[in-house]
DNA sequence: AAGTGGTCTAGACCACTTG
DNA sequence: AAGTGGTCTAGACCACTTG
């Protein structure tokens, strides 16, 4: 059923001997010279079947050099305990209790800016539309694979004079930054979609364009329920893992 | 940048068509033919263009008939009280409660079997491999269109001679039948990541081979920590939001 | 019967990497 | 210089739907 086709055939014949071990991830995969000859098939059927298996997320191709199998680099989980007080207080962020939990040495780019909110931001904020707001754009990177991109956006009102406004914003971040300047934390709450990877977050993320992300965005609320901060991620979807408990 | 085939620039047309509105959800693109005529270019490099607002999720391919803008039916809402115990008092089942929040019609397709834990499940439910466990799979479908597949698996000890082993588990679900037989819940852990869809779950889901699907894992423990069920849930990415609260 | 998308062959050119 | 993947042209055939 699934090798009606020619190219559906190579490529399921490709899959088999990836999940088998015989193709590990990394290594290249026969080329399409190779392919052709031994299939007896055009240039295009060849890539017809590649294709499928980029789709898949099972292959990744480099200009000039080759398929290779793709890396499934350990699954990063966020553990529930990553916006706790606690994390917080002992002077890590999100990212860098991720980090610690998972052995891997974090990095993370930063660039701040300031705006008008849009409609969206202002809705989400609470404010008015035009008001000015202070914007965090991050690109955090595991082991120098960028695997998360933040965009966190907070009413100026908020951020003005604190070191919120600066790259670094010292230890425990932009939550304990809040919470010193007098907006103690209640809740967040956090909506998970998943969609496929525009153009720019495939670049970013060093993905294939279309390949899944998670879209995540958590809005935290102070404990008048007071929105504070709106922050939008995109998840490299199958490098990450989001854990989450429920009370029943 | 994106236009530097003809392919691409192609699809960047399209795309532009269908974000400004000219091209609406479910109606139909300008046939292969005509796109060669227009852009003077042969029918792989459309079938190229085409493939890339697929990838994208913009577009669906229907055999014979032609191309068509993708339906995004509004986002159903996963709300976090889906697991509270006032819903399933309230008679109704998680998937049962979106639907009323959602003001959609949910049908659901059941089946039940019984089967040997492998490694997996057994680790999950910490019972022994090759213990006996009841599997209960099923289709959700809102407004006759299917949303999420879920396969839940229990120890067959505890499903022994309840309505758990039905097709209908009566008022409150499976949730509520554990607790009838004095298994009150805890809390749940659920574990969330997104990759592209496999061909069957693409064919049951309805959509595009490769398209994003969130994966999710759900464990269910009573108040002893001891694991009651897992749930493995695959839905459909882009239809879906799910929404959780975390205390800070 | 005519039109549609999907896939294929055979051959070509290009940008890129270096097996 | 030789090999690689990516994309293209021009033409063909097939399964499917009916604009």
């Amino acid at each position: 059923m699934s090798d009606s086709t020619p190219s559906r055939r190579i490529a399921a014949d490709l899959r088999q001997a990836i999940r088998s071990g015989e193709y590990r991830p990394g290594h290249q995969l026969p080329s399409g010279s190779v392919l052709m000859a031994r299939y007896k098939v055009a240039r295009q059927t060849v890539q017809n079947a590649i294709d499928v298996l980029r789709l898949e997320g099972l292959v990744v191709g480099r200009q000039g050099a080759g398929w290779f199998v793709r890396e499934r680099p350990a699954v990063q989980r966020l553990a529930r305990s990553r916006l706790s007080r606690d994390e917080r207080s002992a002077g890590r962020g999100a990212f860098l209790s991720d980090a610690a939990d998972g052995g891997w040495t974090p990095t993370v780019q930063v660039t701040v800016r300031r705006e008008q909110a849009d409609e969206r931001t202002a809705t989400e904020l609470r404010i008015a539309q035009g008001d000015e707001i202070l914007v965090r754009d991050r690109v955090m990177s595991a082991d120098g694979h960028p695997v998360q991109l933040a965009t966190s956006r907070l009413p100026r009102s908020l951020t003005e004079d604190t070191p919120i406004e600066h790259s670094n914003t010292g230890p425990g971040g932009t939550y304990a930054r809040l919470e010193d300047a007098g907006h103690q934390l209640h809740h967040f709450i956090e909506r998970v979609t998943s969609r496929p990877a525009t153009e720019s977050e495939a670049t970013a993320l060093q993905i294939d364009p279309g390949n899944p992300v998670l879209a995540v965005t958590r809005t935290a609320y102070d404990t008048d329920g007071t929105p504070v901060e709106t922050n939008d991620m995109v998840l490299a979807g199958e490098r990450y893992e989001l854990v989450y408990e429920l009370p029943a």
